[in-house]
Parts: C-alpha cells; structure tokens; sequence
DNA sequence: CGCCACTTTGAAACAGTTCAACGTCAGTGG
DNA sequence: CCACTGACGTTGAACTGTTTCAAAGTGGCG
C-alpha cells in the first residue's frame, strides 16, 4: 500500500516521469517515522553523518552555513515533497546544517532502506539520483542570480522558483504558495542585509509583482515577474520523459 | 582490460572508496571516442539534450551562463577526472553551457552505456551519482563564499579547493597545480569584476599566499590561504568509505 | 498589557563597479 | 628580424549598490 505521507514526493517525480506500482510500494516499505520539528529547530548538523535521511511533508526547511564572522548563507529552501539530505546517503560528513523554517513533519528513510533500493530498482535509483541533481540545478541558478544579477532581479528570480515548485507538488493556491520565514532567513538566502531585502521587498510590493503577508507569497504578476528575474524555468526540468 | 585515459577519474573515486576490477572494467567498456576542444570552445550547449556525457581527460572546462546584460556566470570549473556534464545522463535538457577553457581532451560516455550500468551495477551507480553529489557540495560552497565572504577571502576559498581537488587526481607538483584561466574567467566564477580580481590577486600574492604566472597557481603559504579563505575541506569529502 | 521578535526608516560608510587609459607580451606577417 | 596586432593585465578616479548602525514602528502572543 501506498504510504499517503509520501504523496508530495510521488507528484514531484510524476511531473518527470512515470513511478510504478511496485516503486511507490518499494519507497513506502523503506519510510520509517514521522519527526516533528519546531520553528528554528536544527534537524541536522554540520559535520554529523546522518543515518537516515529525512523527506520533507509539511513546511519549509534549509540548509545554512555559518561564516567566521557569524554571519549565515542559506543554500537551499525545501518544502513538502522535498527530500532534505537526500545527499547524505552517500555523502560521509553533511557539510551544513540543516533547519526547520516553520513547524516541520518529515519522515525518516533509514540509509540501509535506501541502499536496498538502489539494489534492486534501478529506475527508482535514478529518479532519487535525479532529485539530487535538481537540488544541484537550483543551486547553480543561485550562483547566477547572486553572482551576475541586482538584489531586485535575485529576489524576483527566486520568487518564481519557488512558485513552480510549489505548484509542481499542489502547494499553489490562487496564485499563492506558502512561505513562512522571516525577512533575515531571506537576507541570509539572497546574500543581503535584512536592511536591503526590506527595501527590495518594498519595490517589488510597489511595481504589483508580489505581495507577501509573511505567511503567503502571492504572485500578482506572474508574466513581469519572470521578466524582472530573467527567469527561465528551464532548470527545474518540468518534463514528463522516461529517466 | 583498464582504459588509461580513464586512470585520473578513478583515482578521483578511490579516494573515496574502492573500485572493483568488474566495475574498472564496465566503465572502461561504456567510455567511447576521445574528443578534443580549443581553448573557449563550446563543449555543450544551453538548452540541448547530450546523448553522451563527457569525461575530462586533459586541461580544464568550465559550466557557465549568460544573463540579459551580456555578463556570464561561471557556475563550475572542472579538471581531469571530472564528468563535466554526467548531470545531462538524467536532466533532459542543459541549463547552462560548458566551454573549454584551455585546450581540452575528452572521452564520451554514451548515455545508454550509463544506464546499462545502472542496471547492472548498483555500487558503482552509486559512485557515479557520489560524482555528482560532490558537484552540488562545491555548488554549495561557492555560495557561501559568494554570499557571506569579502573577494580577498572568496578567491582564497577558490584556490584551496583547487589544491585539494587537483592533488586528489595527482596534478599538484611542488605546491602547485595547473589553472589556465585568464583573470576574466576567474571573475566570472567568483562574481566580480575583472578589475576587481586583479585587484584582489595582487593582495594575496603581496601577502605571500599564492602566486599564478597563467599556467599553473602555486600555494606558498597553505596554512594562512586556508585561514584567509575560512577553508574546511569537508565538503570535498575525501574519506575513504564504502558507499 | 507588555514583551519580544520582526519590520521599517534614515544617514553615513564602504566594498566593489565602471570607464577609460596605459602597459605588456606572444604571435604573425612582411 | 622587427613592426604590428590583439588579447590580457594593470592603474586611477569617479560612482553606486549594498551594508552598517542606530532608532523607531508594528504586531502577535503569553
């Protein structure tokens, strides 16, 4: 049978290929607990070596880095549906943290479970494999917006990132997705000051692109938006094609 | 029978676990024709489907995009033993270009060779997929250094992984290792301006940190080019472990 | 009702950019 | 063999996007 906590994570991977029966049965034999987390709780840690990892189902997650100066990145924001440290199955050491955003609920997938898998499925193996390849794509696209792009066109960028994501796995509703963090977490995402990303924030609010109730971000002009982001959903690979 | 040009890359996986003679022996069966490149050569195109993956054999290649302004961004640099692109063997479509940045020697890896593999060999498909983790760790890194760290510390950051990754394949000779870039290529991974980096490299090297006469960077004082770049090598993961 | 975390505002400071000129060197052709 | 070329590296000066610091405003919650 099917576990229903995993449904997110099937959609994800149907809008990219087709998941068998057998497959959706081998994934939910591995599932293991439902962990809980508060806001701002680690889930992770710099440094350890997971013995599960831990696929998201309810709220927002990410993955930080501490400078010297104490000063924090975030690489990576992760919603339901999303595997959080999918990597630390093959990786030895995590190298960051990783954070509840909001109220979190994810389930655990026991490392030896996943080893079996890779074992005996090999399609399920490359689907897992590609979910660490998109979480690699979305990283790239970072670079490209903190590197070349103005904090105006970074936050716009990253505004429509997450609102094909979250729509890819249902979380859109009336053009709005969940996004529960504060305007810090998104400094540390962006490479901001708190300061500059309230002012961005002011002028996006300004030209109608976005509204944002803490909460819910909502997209009021989907069409500029991309515009102002240069965004091209290109690297989230939205096709339906056998992997 | 082992094929030679492959030697570099297994050396790469053998710092982090061991490598059958079967397994040498499937990837040595699936590598295909060496293919050469001039130096800014496209490699692989933005918005194309490789049907083969390539493997550097010799020099160095680099994943970048372009924004509207006409800047690019440099999202990876790669060296002998690298897949530039095994990330195409799953993603359907290329979201960035790959271009030679000195004159490069490559072998192909068809893709229906890769998925045999994955069908056949599930511990070396997970070493195929470590590659790739690896890619996104350095993805990571290089946004953290880009968003939380000055340009002085950011490219010190840049050079100690090239030391550790260069020494892991066996180019580093007398504290040095090959790096064949001119200063805008670098300021195209590092996000900055090509003025900035000129800047920026006379004061590593008047602090007696580096030095890079275009063909090779030799590290002169390891100890404080770490300290000043906030280096920790863990993201490399060079642990020997099975996986 | 008061606290605390978060958001907003203003002003000064700064890291890094831009623009434009000049220097250097290896390769090319006459 | 030397003048020419073009790509790359270096320098200076003005400029700007973003940071820093500090203070004030807002709002949810115990």
């Amino acid at each position: 049978m099917d576990d229903q906590r995993l449904e997110r994570f099937f959609r994800r991977l149907r809008v990219r290929d087709t998941l068998g029966q057998a497959e959706r049965e081998a994934l939910s034999a591995v599932a293991g607990q439902t962990v809980y987390f508060a806001p701002g709780e680690m889930m992770a840690r710099y440094g350890s070596s997971p013995s599960k990892s831990l696929l998201l189902v309810q709220g927002m997650a990410a993955r930080q880095n501490t400078v010297e100066s104490g000063q924090q990145q975030i690489t990576a924001f992760h919603i339901a549906g999303d595997f959080v440290d999918l990597h630390s199955f093959l990786l030895s050491k995590l190298d960051h943290d990783v954070r509840a955003m909001s109220a979190v609920a994810a389930v655990e997938f026991p490392h030896d479970g996943l080893r079996r898998i890779t074992e005996e499925f090999p399609h399920l193996t490359r689907l897992l494999w590609l979910s660490t390849l998109l979480d690699g794509a979305i990283h790239r696209q970072w670079l490209v917006a903190m590197g070349r792009l103005t904090a105006m066109a970074h936050m716009a960028h990253l505004f429509c990132e997450h609102f094909v994501r979250a729509d890819n796995v249902g979380l859109v509703e009336d053009m709005s997705f969940p996004f529960e963090i504060t305007q810090q977490e998104l400094a540390d995402a962006l490479g901001l000051s708190n300061v500059h990303v309230n002012r961005t924030l002011q002028e996006l609010r300004r030209q109608d692109l976005v509204s944002w109730d803490t909460k819910r971000v909502r997209v009021i002009d989907w069409k500029r938006l991309q515009e102002v982001g240069q965004f091209d959903p290109i690297f989230l690979d939205v096709v339906q094609t056998p992997r």
